[in-house]
DNA sequence: GTACAATATGGAGGGCCACCCCGTTTTGCA
DNA sequence: TGCAAAACGGGGTGGCCCTCCATATTGTAC
């Protein structure tokens, strides 16, 4: 969803060469991100787009912009399952279903964790709908149904659970079975240690 | 501890500018790392030591040994404690006060915790006693005395245990409250998201 | 179809960085 | 004290992020 679309109310239509700037650039940073992780160089992303660099900067003015812009998709996908999922038969189920979901999605798009982990606290508080906030959104019904159900400790919060799941991501990225290892240490965390 | 005592047998001592360099190289690279994170200039830190870029480069070839360097002792610390614990009554808590002071020392170190995490697979294998491989021996033995008395699952290995605690650093190392994070995110994962 | 103002572009350049080459200086041993 | 070996560091290369502004493209009003 390129911020054009007339459903924004006072912006003007992008101009036809903008838009396919837009879209090109969004492609080559999801094809440099596949390859390098959220650290890849913009102005390589620019090179592969065929735009000037400032044509990049102009367009996105950060490379978190840059990142939830690629990722917004995806994020979506997961909002999608969360509102499936709210009416599963087991509550704690389905929360510990999505935590995988995501843990999922992070591993398999480098640089998603990162990208879900900020957005918080660092700049541009007037972007209303990050990545960050359209997942805690998600998440939050997911964890009051588990609450509700004593399936979850009342004290943890849906940013908790996050958090663990995107630090996990993040720590075993450059793994080679980084999948396998996410879901292990995610159960792990979620279970607990002790026995039983 | 510089590579130089003449304990290492085939290296020669070094000589005195050489180690003189080197401290005051590591001094300012401690400053600057507590300061800017383990992202810290390397020509930054090179200017505050008040040498060349070059004599930095060829003391510490990478990044990552002088972050190794840096936070030797603070690792050391670690291991002792690691040691000390082993007498404790309870191996279960033993273990986990220590992965607590593990998490605090990561989050009171800015960069400890990604340089603790890294060393496992990227390059130099020669370099034997990394901080990663000392951490790993350090806990291995309060892991096997809390799986002998059934405190902890047997199929959770220290790696996991280590990668939580770094993964969980690494995500709130740049939150106000980091230290309570940590530790409320530790104790979660080591419990567990069930009720009671 | 044309003219023109608004809009978008991208190359060049500044500031910062990691890393390396190689002429010069320092050291320590004989 | 002389001198080879060891260490040094200024300066160069190439990469990065980001901005300026002269130029080119677009959409629209006529």
């Amino acid at each position: 969803m390129p911020p054009d679309s007339r459903t924004t109310s006072p912006a003007r239509p992008m101009r036809a060469d903008a838009r396919r700037n837009y879209d090109r650039i969004l492609a080559a940073a999801a094809e440099a991100i596949a390859e390098y992780g959220a650290e890849a160089s913009l102005e390589e992303i620019a090179r592969r787009a065929g735009v000037g660099s400032a044509t990049l900067h102009r367009h996105f003015p950060s490379r978190q912009r840059l990142l939830e812009a690629v990722f917004r998709d995806k994020v979506e996908t997961l909002c999608a399952a969360a509102t499936d999922l709210a009416a599963a038969p087991d509550p704690g189920d389905a929360l510990a279903t999505w935590l995988g979901a995501v843990a999922r999605h992070a591993v398999s798009n480098r640089g998603l964790a990162a990208s879900l982990m900020r957005g918080a606290h660092d700049g541009d508080p007037t972007l209303g709908a990050t990545c960050h906030t359209m997942i805690i959104n998600a998440g939050s019904d997911l964890l009051a149904r588990a609450h509700r159900s004593n399936a979850v400790r009342p004290d943890v919060t849906i940013t908790d659970l996050l958090k663990l799941v995107n630090a996990i991501c993040l720590a075993v990225e450059q793994e080679p079975d980084s999948a396998a290892q996410a879901d292990r240490l995610l159960t792990l965390a979620l279970t607990g240690v002790h026995p039983k």
